[in-house]
DNA sequence: CTTATTAAATATAGGTTCTAGATTTAGTTA
DNA sequence: TAACTAAATCTAGAACCTATATTTAATAAG
């Protein structure tokens, strides 16, 4: 391969421009020779025989309805090309704590299949063993075969650095990440990263523009995807985002997450006996005290589950404050499966913020990817991989040996 | 110029070949064809077209001592060439807020000329003034002519965005940050950045390896240059590494510096006469008890003085902490002027950081580049922008128009 | 049904750039 | 002075891309 800041050859400028209009194909789809042409300023017989190469190399193929799809067209049609969507495959994985949800998708992103299971158990072994189970029965449904796999994107909730690994010395983020390219040594090259970074891929990926913010997973546990300048912070162990510093944050107090303090000072008030009669929290059993439950007797009025969610917001600001003051994100996306139920608590945060900073007042608001952030946000990296060294792969075609 | 993700021509893969020569020039000063070959995998007729190339641009010389400075060789003695370091100038300028400071340095990096002035009024008029005498002055010492220079870099107490300006709204920085392109517009291009962003760059330049870490600024008011993952961070309005989130932090309180705060406790003591008699900061008038002195009082074992660097202590450790955890810096460098005297300071920090982190403890240490961090930092932003880009700027030779 | 028109595809020639290998050159060493 | 050595130079040759002319495959008009 190359060395770094090295000199070329007309064979690596060649490749470069096969590359090129790989990305373009990757972006595009289904695309003319033309417009290649205007894209990168090539002359046609250049691009055509790209586009030779491309064919030969399985990524696209020409399809025969340049007149019938496009608009009415004078002169000699045009040939048409479309990527080989079907060429590889990448698949994406959620290893959450209790669940892990698999996803499989073509080289343009498109989910063909997707499952869920619960994990038994926290230990290393049992994880892999349902992580692998959930990727064979997504490939199974996809009919799909581990030898066409471009990429397998694993994300885990545990630091992780740039190669993968957690720091030692905790065995829960050992347990957490266990060494998954082991499992999935025969499904190409394995990727793992931290889940909070992998939902704030997604969300970079579906607001274009937006090139600093912070993606907080807020469920049982805060924990923080920083994109700053446009890229992923990793820090030197993989620990950036990790929010123990709220520890010493006032008026945050911990790091313990919007969903699980909701649920424990329900259950605090309902034992203490300070709900009134009529609260609507009242009335169920303390087993059902759920955040959900309490945000939606907020929503409905009840004024014992509005304290709470005017706490729950004061100190969600207070996180926000944190992340927007020090690194100047635009925006804070809520994130996690109840981000959408907690809007309540946004609203309240998004009225304290806006007393807190000067304008323009920094946005605060829930992500509109519900539970499947993780995934949809491993998805992403892999596609963004594939886009930035597409010729790293090898596309897979039945009877061509590779 | 290129359209983004463009294919190529033959005409750019040969300047990419020579960008690729003088990046080795520049860091070797002094050269063989061997040596490129050998870093960049080219062929020596190549090479040397290369060569002649920028000797024909004015960028290198050859020169004749191949023998003469080399070890002993058998065969025909190599050609040598050599970086033209006075080719071009890059001009640093620490515009600080009562102080600037400015700096011209040739390609190589060696600083030909350095002044400071102090500066009489905040106001932006006054401080352009100031700035262009400043540089005015080191480019006569240096025998330099504005339009030889290619850059000049300029620091300023204020945050900066990308496109080098500060958020307006707040009059004060934009006093800080009063247009100094225009400023500078017969001396090729102006580059404007915060200065503990600059201060940043310095460090990064001097500690090969360390990608991951913060620079604090700690005289009057803590800023911070924040490097994660080899990058610089601006975030959206340049404003990351303010420190105003120290306001909601238990036991840092707010944004004051080391130095501010030493002498205002100092002085305090000093009103509220709570200093022992024996104390040496009661042996001083009040307009003296200047942060060094505490910081050699408390040195020279005064108790007094001693509970001061304490309290200054805790508090640098729970910055250095909030940093340390959000991000996963491996180290925090404590710099600015007071840097070096504040190392008791840093003592007691690092003590209190043993006990709050887990191995691997962060480190925390004085910036060993004193009040000249801004300085060299603007010049190494300078210099790193021309390794990046080098083909971007006119060698500059007597007689011979650009 | 033929002809004009149009834009894409193809073919041909030419220029740049790099590589590979043979030959020459400029020194040292014996 | 001759042998040796490694750099420089010279000569082909191959891989690219471009520019321009020619051909081709469609539609539209007469």
């Amino acid at each position: 391969m190359l060395r770094e800041d090295v000199a070329t050859s007309p064979q690596l400028l060649r490749r470069m421009n096969v590359g090129a209009v790989l990305r373009y194909a990757l972006a595009a789809q289904t695309f003319l020779a033309s417009e290649v042409m205007a894209a990168t300023g090539l002359t046609r017989s250049t691009v055509l025989g790209l586009c030779d190469t491309l064919v030969a190399q399985g990524w696209i193929d020409e399809v025969a309805d340049s007149r019938e799809a496009g608009q009415y067209s004078k002169g000699r049609p045009a040939r048409r090309y479309r990527l080989r969507d079907r060429a590889g495959y990448i698949v994406a994985v959620d290893a959450g704590q209790h669940t892990v949800t698999a996803a499989v998708a073509d080289l343009r992103g498109t989910i063909l299949a997707r499952t869920g299971h619960t994990i038994d158990g926290v230990q290393g072994p049992v994880r892999r063993t349902a992580a692998r189970g959930a990727v064979d029965s997504v490939l199974a449904h996809a009919d799909v075969r581990p030898e066409e796999v471009f990429l397998v994107v694993v994300g885990v909730p545990a630091p992780v650095d740039g190669q993968g690994h957690s720091p030692a010395g905790h065995d829960y983020w050992q347990h957490m990440n266990p060494g998954f390219p082991a499992v999935f040594d025969d499904c190409g090259r394995t990727m793992v990263d931290n889940d909070a970074n992998l939902a704030a891929l997604a969300e970079h990926a579906r607001n274009p523009g937006l090139d600093s913010f912070a993606t907080l997973l807020s469920g049982e546990r805060f924990g923080a995807g920083l994109v700053v300048d446009g890229r992923l912070l990793r820090g030197r162990h993989g620990g950036a985002g990790e929010m123990r510093l709220l520890d010493i944050v006032q008026g945050a107090g911990s790091s313990e997450g919007l969903g699980f303090l909701a649920r424990e000072w329900a259950v605090a008030a309902s034992k203490a006996r300070t709900l009134p009669p009529g609260s609507a929290l009242a009335q169920l059993p303390r087993a059902q005290l759920s955040a959900e439950a309490v945000f939606a007797a907020a929503a409905g009025g009840d004024a014992a589950a509005q304290g709470i969610v005017d706490r729950l917001g004061e100190r969600l600001a207070r996180v926000a404050q944190i992340l927007v003051s020090l690194l100047d994100v635009e925006k804070v996306i809520v994130a996690g499966a109840i981000a959408q139920a907690a809007q309540p608590v946004i609203d309240k945060a998004a009225a304290v913020l806006d007393d807190v900073f000067q304008p323009p007042v920094p946005e605060l608001a829930a992500s509109t990817l519900g539970a499947d952030g993780v995934v949809l946000g491993a998805l992403e990296c892999g596609l963004s991989m594939l886009r930035d060294e597409p010729l790293s792969f090898a596309p897979f075609r039945p009877g061509v040996a590779r």
